[in-house]
DNA sequence: CTCGCGTTTGGACGATCGTCCAGTACGATC
DNA sequence: GATCGTACTGGACGATCGTCCAAACGCGAG
């Protein structure tokens, strides 16, 4: 069994998907993760603290992940698809939306947010620069946006499929 | 002077982009209307009420001023750019994210959101084939995804300016 | 002036919030 | 077995939540 300290981190990543960031509570937290409500304050400053933490590990994840998905494609078409795919299973669809717009309240979770948002387009504007693409870090930045709007319509929307997609934002990479 | 009902629900846009959907009291949006908290329940059902009316009264504004700004560009580069000019003086940016994400979770919410957004996607549709541009439907109904998420990462990143997005983006409109 | 009605007020209600803390459980150390 | 420190529990605290309601207000009709 994962540590309790874990365990909270794991629970504040499915509670902000499910129930957004502001409805994610010290007791329902602590439910979650089969522990008493105390155990929060003890392995963190504040019930915030669990969501900044567990939100900003969740986006360094999924970025960690990221040069393997890139290195597995060939062509930009097939790297979009890959993507959208990753992210579609790196937690609810809908954790990174609310960390984005959780940063732009929270100065020290914008700051985190900024950092693995720069990674993220710098390693996929090196990958677009060596695959021909013009203007690849201009093209990684909008890239980057346009996939979190993805994400959340796609939330909405059920016809939103990558096949669907990836004929039409394929055309920013060429 | 707006009639009470009309300043609740202008708070109530306000208070959410500020605030998050989450965040948004019975009592502070009363006292942003400046009228005393019992009104709230006099005037709407309950709070998330006010929240649904208000976010989608913005889209459905938002949404009429489309034609009018379609109309008056010739080429789709100049449509884009002043989309997101329109889209970025309607209401505070993060108001239409709040609105998607809280849609995601009510279901009232979310078919009227689906509603608007339909018809945001044809009529932009329309325009984009009368201008030539191939697979208008999907076109329009990614171009919105990836609007929304330009919307949010905009609040994040102010180097995302127009004149750095609408020549990346705009190579879908070919 | 007085009535009646739509509007507004501010406080009461129980529930839940974040935080804190006295107390318990338990393995490691002597 | 006694002692200790870390990990954890569950309840107490005051603040705030959504909702409701008795009372007061403003104003046109009679």
């Amino acid at each position: 069994m994962a540590s309790v300290r874990e365990r909270l981190l794991e629970a504040a990543a499915e509670l902000i998907a499910e129930k957004g960031w502001g409805a994610v509570s010290t007791r329902v937290l602590a439910d979650r993760a089969s522990v008493g409500s105390g155990v929060v304050h003890y392995h963190f400053d504040s019930t915030q603290a669990v969501l900044v933490q567990a939100s900003v590990g969740a986006l360094r994840a999924a970025l960690a992940g990221l040069p393997d998905v890139l290195e597995s494609s060939s062509t930009p078409d097939q790297a979009l698809d890959a993507l959208l795919t990753a992210l579609d299973d790196a937690g609810g669809r809908e954790l990174f939306t609310e960390t984005f717009l959780a940063a732009t309240r929270n100065d020290e979770l914008r700051q985190a947010v900024g950092a693995v948002l720069a990674e993220f387009r710098q390693v996929l504007a090196s990958w677009l620069a060596s695959h021909g693409v013009p203007t690849p870090e201009q093209t990684a930045a909008v890239l980057a946006a346009a996939i979190d709007g993805l994400l959340l319509h796609r939330a909405l929307d059920p016809d939103l499929s990558r096949a669907f997609v990836v004929p039409v934002l394929g055309r920013v990479l060429r």
